[in-house]
DNA sequence: TCTGGGGTCCTTACCCGG
DNA sequence: TCTGCCGGGTAAGGACCC
């Protein structure tokens, strides 16, 4: 007699928590509860993050303008992010998850692939799984409820956690997979987006069935390697396995302003900002990055980027700052800008302490950076902003000083 | 209606060396 | 010496996801 179960070579769960940032919201605060919430920045320009089941009757939903969801739904209440607090929870949810499955994947604060292959002997089949992971997600995080699917590959358990949102469990078993997605539309298709699914609307392809029945070759003399990609997701197969937290490719901080510039050097003030904040970042995870990219939006939403390699890899801020200000200057276009950004990419980590001399970092670069860390701790990012200026123009022979100042607090303004 | 911030991955273009 | 081809690396942009 074996466990295994009939039909089920792999089993896959992905947990998805329902309207998250909201969610926690309501938590936290239980004015809220009940009551239509959207998570996002009170202003003109932003757009909503989460908004609360209660709001989306009203049709609003993720990434509406912030302005439009405002008419769309007047009595909602409006609440900031707090990312701190959702990353807290995250590691939460993360640990339960943890307990579930050796292998979790997470894909965002808020949801995960679990591997259970295998583990029917300690949580029953996979109905029972997924009913035990949900009663735990909400133990322990005091009542935030998660959806969940189950089937035999990555990317049905993925469709399958938003079939019965919220709160939902949806167990799809393999052999029945390629039926029961045939009626759902493309946009379920994972990867294709606005683009691709007005595309395969022109080929007359509506439902995944419609693209699992098309010919394979004709998919991809139209979509590239997409039509081979998406023509096996129909087909219920997806080979990809479970894997446990990739390290991240690059890092990066960008900001929409508040009104539009095309001054040089309000650009750089930005760009200083993004350098320490992801200069702070590297040195967080002990990574060092061999490049640089800068990127600036227009006001017509043309996004434009310039990038280039470091000398040599750095999680120095003023490294990081130097090169973007050399790429500002390789951008043609006049502005104006409405946003600005940048990001750091080819990520090393660095395992070894002693590779940091590999790096030529000097003994002063190495305290000025951990004085404005500190600073930025206790102060907030404005006053690692006035710091960096302060660096920049003191000139490396008074950067001690900043010792002395930050301990004294004398970057207070 | 007026469009965020964090990412990943893919395609295309171009340069360079052999 | 010039030209074409090929492949690798890099840069820029685009689509997509949460």
């Amino acid at each position: 007699m074996t466990t295994e179960l009939r039909g089920w070579d792999r089993t896959v769960a992905h947990a998805d928590m329902d309207s998250f940032y909201a969610a926690v919201e309501q938590l936290d605060d239980p004015r809220l509860r009940g009551r239509p919430v959207l998570v996002g920045p009170d202003s003109d320009r932003g757009v909503v993050l989460t908004a609360s089941y209660e709001a989306r009757p009203f049709g609003v939903g993720s990434a509406m303008p912030m302005a439009r969801a405002r008419r769309l739904c007047p009595d909602a209440l409006i609440v900031p992010p707090r990312f701190p607090r959702y990353q807290e929870l995250s590691g939460v949810i993360m640990a339960v998850f943890s307990d579930f499955s050796p292998v979790v994947e997470p894909l965002s604060l808020d949801e995960a692939f679990l591997e259970m292959t295998g583990s029917e002997g300690l949580f029953g089949e996979p109905e029972s799984m997924g009913h035990r992971l949900k009663e735990a997600v909400r133990a322990a995080t005091g009542g935030l409820t998660v959806s969940v699917g189950l089937s035999g590959t990555k990317y049905v358990a993925k469709v399958a956690s938003g079939f019965s949102k919220p709160d939902g469990l949806t167990v799809v078993p393999p052999a029945s997979a390629r039926e029961w997605l045939a009626p759902l539309p493309v946009s379920r298709l994972w990867g294709a987006g606005k683009k691709t699914q007005a595309r395969l609307e022109e080929l007359n392809l509506r439902t995944i069935g419609d693209v699992a029945g098309a010919d394979p070759a004709f998919l991809v003399e139209r979509l590239g390697s997409a039509g081979a990609h998406f023509y096996s997701l129909s087909q219920a197969r997806d080979p990809r396995r479970v894997e446990s937290r990739r390290s991240a490719k690059s890092i990066g901080s960008e900001r929409t302003l508040s009104r539009d510039i095309r001054d040089p050097r309000e650009i750089e003030k930005h760009l200083r900002r993004s350098a320490d904040a992801i200069g702070r970042r590297l040195r967080n995870k002990n990574c060092v990055a061999a490049g640089v990219r800068v990127k600036l939006k227009t006001t017509k939403f043309e996004l434009l980027t310039r990038q280039a390699q470091l000398s040599e890899p750095t999680d120095v801020a003023d490294v990081l700052y130097g090169r973007s200000v050399e790429l500002l200057a390789a951008f043609q276009h006049p502005g104006p800008f409405r946003l600005v950004g940048m990001a750091a990419f080819d990520l090393t980590t660095m395992k070894d302490p002693l590779q940091l001399d590999l790096l030529n970092r000097t003994e002063r670069e190495r305290r000025l950076e951990s004085t404005l860390d500190r600073i930025a701790e206790r102060f907030g990012d404005g006053a690692i902003h006035r710091a960096g200026n302060l660096e920049t123009s003191l000139g490396s022979g008074l950067a001690p000083n900043l010792d002395f100042l930050g301990k004294e607090e004398g970057l207070e303004d």
